[in-house]
RNA sequence: GGGGCGUUAGCUCAGCUGGUAGAGCAGCGGACUUUUAAUCCGUUUGUCGUGGGUUCGAUCCCCGCACGCCCUACCA
């Protein structure tokens, strides 16, 4: 598309847009360059003073105190309310202060204190602006803490009108396409991402404390590894390559245990081009750390407290509420076979059963899924698990001894070669972290990348790559190590009690808009 | 991909199994010097998502399409 058809179709976009509230405005905008020489949008106005800060120092002080001694203030927000009276008003600003980043402050203006003219500015400046103020707190008849202004300035125009003020964006498809809309009338959503930021703080402190080295390791990959997914392709010009978003850091992050970080995390970005649902985003935020000398049994215990660390430093305890249902974080997790969870939440099949490949062939497609033709009695297991148990796991649940086959990249049982040192963590019944003893044996991994390359050959399309340098890696030795990845966005929903994901991610993918 | 529900003023929503639309907020004008979603009086604003069909006549009934939300599937 030339810039010139790109541009005629903003300006249509523009112009469909457009309304007389927006008119009106643009006019009230026009007037203020006009008087103010061109400087319509002043940048010179510095608040001292934070509408969360004043409330938590002076909200219980009485009028006499400020009588006796004036607390002088500035304060900078955007208008919320406006009351309007012939000689005197109130008008509530919010500014970005406050346990969740939108605090308000109610400004008395009497055109006695301020000049006539800027009375009558201030009577047409809309819900919207941002307003500039200084003057001294008192309270009101009604006790609310205030300030009698001496002087305001407007200091943004804001030519589009908010929402309703009292019932705010109800609208679910603008609060993710306009965030900011969103952003600005919810207290909600601002609470859930200061949530979200709290829980990923915890979580890098907590690993930090655990002296663990944060890493960043590529996005763009050449060879799509670490995970069975369908990656996102690109191409890079210069290097006339086809490269891959990274589906999981994974290999990556091992390379440098085989370097010598014996404990390293990453928290960042997965691209899976896959579809999109209450709990899946196209890009989607995971913690992924190894360590040295560990195996899944240590991982298991380390996931636990994080997770529960993470809980408290966002929600100030683990005992939570989840869509109506009690979620409890603070007792230890338990701990589920795959046989040993379908005996438990799908106690119709007997043991004989569950170890017999027809049967389960059979159970398997009466869900409605088709198992993989090659795919053996653990992975058939496995199946059955996601069919019958894994949605019922709302209590955190890790489920251990994942067949090998299903886990290319994990150490093998000693006791049992057909199953991994793997768990999976479920809480709410879905998958919140995946984790396992490193497989470090360089001959075997070639020989799963093999095993993996033949289930592509026959029809799998996310079995994995073999990775040469990978393989080479490990050839130089990787200690023994453990390692696990936990999904940032579906813990966040769980702490911040969202149903969907969308909820939890500022700017979630949609359709473009039409 | 399959199924269900939705789309009416800038926003929040009404709209009776069919007669080309209303309220509140916001805006504009007026009254009001302690309001709290301020109040009171007056007033502007609509391709009823979109394209067809049925009908004398469609926001309403039927079909297609677009977009959204939820469920479901792959997956974390």
């Amino acid at each position: 598309m030339s810039s010139q058809e790109n541009n005629q179709q903003n300006n249509e976009v523009v112009a469909v847009d457009e309304n007389h509230v927006i008119a009106e405005r643009r006019e009230k905008l026009k007037s203020i360059r006009e008087a103010t020489g061109g400087v319509a949008f002043p940048n010179d106005f510095k608040p001292q003073h934070k509408a969360a800060d004043l409330i938590a120092a002076y909200a219980n002080q009485e009028n006499e105190a400020f009588e006796a001694t004036p607390v002088n203030v500035v304060v900078a927000g955007r208008m919320m309310l406006k009351r309007v009276m012939g000689k005197a008003s109130f008008a509530t600003i919010q500014d970005g202060s406050g346990a969740n980043a939108g605090s308000r402050i109610q400004l008395y203006v009497a055109k006695d204190m301020i000049s006539e003219e800027v009375y009558e500015q201030f009577k047409h400046w809309d819900l919207g602006d941002f307003l500039g103020a200084t003057g001294h707190l008192f309270k009101t008849k009604t006790g609310e803490l205030s300030i009698k202004v001496t002087e305001i300035r407007l200091l943004t125009k804001s030519l589009r009108p908010l929402p309703e003020k009292f019932h705010g964006l109800q609208d679910q498809e603008v609060k993710y396409r306009q965030r900011y809309v969103d952003l600005i009338t919810s207290e909600e959503t601002r609470a859930t991402f200061v949530a979200r930021s709290k829980v990923v703080s915890a979580i890098r402190n907590f690993m930090i404390q655990n002296e663990f080295l944060e890493v960043e390791t590529p996005m763009l990959h050449p060879i799509p590894g670490g995970a069975s997914a369908k990656p996102f392709i690109t191409h890079h010009n210069a290097l006339d390559m086809q490269m891959y978003m990274r589906i999981a850091p994974e290999l990556y992050l091992k390379r440098l245990v085989v370097g010598g970080f014996e404990r390293v995390f990453e928290v960042n970005r997965n691209f899976r081009n896959e579809g999109l649902s209450v709990r899946h985003n196209p890009e989607f935020t995971m913690m992924e750390f190894y360590a040295a000398y560990t195996d899944y049994q240590w991982l298991m215990d380390f996931t636990e407290n994080c997770i529960r660390t993470a809980a408290i430093a966002a929600r100030g305890t683990a005992v939570l509420e989840y869509q109506g249902r009690e979620l409890d974080l603070s007792k230890p997790f338990q701990r589920l076979t795959i046989v040993g969870a379908i005996q438990k939440y799908a106690p119709q099949y007997t043991l004989e059963q569950l170890n017999d490949e027809a049967f389960l062939r059979a159970e398997i497609l009466k869900h409605g899924t088709k198992p993989f033709d090659h795919a053996g009695l653990g992975a058939l297991q496995l199946a059955l698990f996601e069919e019958t148990a894994e949605s019922q796991l709302w209590e955190p649940t890790y489920i251990i001894d994942y067949p090998v086959e299903v886990s290319p990249l994990a150490r093998a049982s000693d006791k049992n070669p057909e199953i991994t040192e793997r768990f999976e963590l479920f809480v709410t019944g879905r998958e919140i972290a995946n984790g396992f003893s490193e497989l470090n044996d360089a001959e075997d991994q070639a020989a799963r990348f093999h095993a993996q390359m033949k289930a592509k050959e026959a029809g799998d399309h996310e079995a994995m790559f073999y990775d040469a340098d990978f393989i080479r890696a490990l050839e130089y030795g990787m200690p023994p190590a453990g390692g696990c990845g936990i999904g940032i966005d579906r813990l966040v929903m769980m702490i911040t009690d969202s149903a969907s994901i969308r909820d939890v991610i500022l700017f979630p993918h949609m359709r473009a808009e039409s």
